[in-house]
DNA sequence: TCTACTAACACGTTTGAACCGC
DNA sequence: AGCGGTTCAAACGTGTTAGTAG
């Protein structure tokens, strides 16, 4: 199987655990016949992706947790109607080095350090029927970032200075109690969505066009008032002519309607539909490539059986201390059929938590 | 000195309860 | 009583900035 450098590190990663697991005596493979959804995606606002990743794209990361922008907002289509489908986010790590902002462009600067183990999101509509996927965006917009390891409000933990791809998993709903272990699974990624995660921008063409774009940074653009207020005012009293006299370009409507959304309210059913912006849902500058597609051949561990949330991987993985981990030897078998769970999976219900074992009706 | 990070801040947007009229 | 529209304040999200740590 080719692949892309962009995954190597998640597939060694996984290939540790597998291990791991087999020495437990727990190794399961998918079954031959394992099938993944049959399902397309694309990015829905991926020109706004693209111009961020012209220039650089980063991604503010605080204690608290900081919200994507642009978040990802993906269609999907093909999927079986009635059938019950999870949607998961998955935030890669590219490559394995450590970036560095020098003379106007980003350079690798070393190795990557030890990442945070959570690193996989439940969209909040999971598990949902087929036709609600399709019939609605699915937008990751309430997801937040944080470079906080001690997190514990369900945020995607990263490292500052590493860049990272977000992807996107298709799960049937009555695999999901076997995902970690491999059960079959659609897995879209897309180029322009890379990111490199920082504390504080550093590359100033990154910030204008996020205040250009993000309905919550309105207060900044050129001709808002808070720029003129907080920047013209000079200590003697005087009052400073800098570039905003010529950078007060209209705060355009226009540069509102590149926002990605008119509003930033979830797509789920209870909320009005995304298809409300204003922009058309898919046009065809709109557009993304075809993703690229990655086959389910590496096997996770099962949430079940894991003293965390799903996406929370053991730590020290990578520092190749899984061995020590506490749950590695009081795993029960693994399931006997990736397609049937050893109990039978609860009714599928819809849920807020993002945890596998709140979506199996655990706890 | 430089780099990376944090917290406080001001401003705009979102959200939901309260209110009103039909 | 129920519904739909409006108003308003609190909560939230944003980039900026000054200060701190290594």
């Amino acid at each position: 199987m080719m692949m892309d450098q962009a995954h190597f590190g998640e597939y060694l990663l996984r290939q540790q655990m597998l291990h791991a697991a087999s020495l437990s005596g727990l190794q399961h493979r998918v079954g031959a016949d394992a099938e993944p959804p049959a399902c397309e995606t694309r990015l829905l606002n991926g020109d706004l992706w693209r111009r961020f990743h012209d220039i650089g794209t980063e991604m503010i990361i605080t204690k608290g947790g900081r919200r994507m922008f642009p978040s990802l907002r993906v269609s999907l289509s093909g999927l079986d109607p009635r059938e019950e489908y999870c949607v998961l986010l998955e935030l890669s790590l590219v490559g394995r080095r450590r970036w560095r902002w020098a003379g106007g462009a980003w350079t690798a600067a070393g190795g990557a350090e030890p990442q945070s183990p959570r690193r996989l999101m439940l969209h909040p509509d999971s598990p949902a029927p087929g036709h609600h996927w399709t019939a609605n965006p699915v937008s990751f917009s309430k997801l937040k970032l944080t470079n906080n390891t001690m997190d514990a409000q369900g945020h995607m933990v990263l490292t500052s200075m590493h860049k990272y791809r977000p992807r996107v998993l298709v799960v049937r709903a009555r695999d999901a109690a076997a995902l970690a272990w491999g059960a079959p699974h659609a897995s879209f990624s897309f180029a322009e969505t890379e990111f490199i995660a920082v504390t504080a921008y550093q590359n100033d063409r990154i910030t204008k066009l996020k205040i250009d774009n993000n309905p919550f940074a309105k207060g900044f653009r050129a001709c808002g008032q808070s720029k003129c207020k907080r920047k013209t005012v000079e200590p003697d009293g005087s009052t400073e002519q800098n570039d905003t006299t010529d950078a007060k370009r209209p705060c355009s409507d226009a540069a509102s309607s590149c926002s990605e959304e008119g509003s930033l309210r979830s797509s789920s059913p209870r909320s009005p539909p995304l298809i409300d912006s204003p922009a058309p849902l898919v046009v065809s500058e709109n557009i993304s490539p075809p993703p690229t597609f990655y086959h389910p051949e590496l096997p996770y561990m099962n949430p079940l059986h894991m003293p965390m949330p799903l996406g929370m991987w053991p730590a020290n993985t990578l520092a190749g201390s899984f061995l020590s981990s506490p749950w590695g030897a009081t795993l029960p078998p693994p399931p006997a059929n990736i397609r049937s769970p050893p109990t039978a999976p609860a009714p599928c219900r819809r849920i807020k938590s993002f945890t596998i074992s709140a979506l199996l009706g655990e706890g």
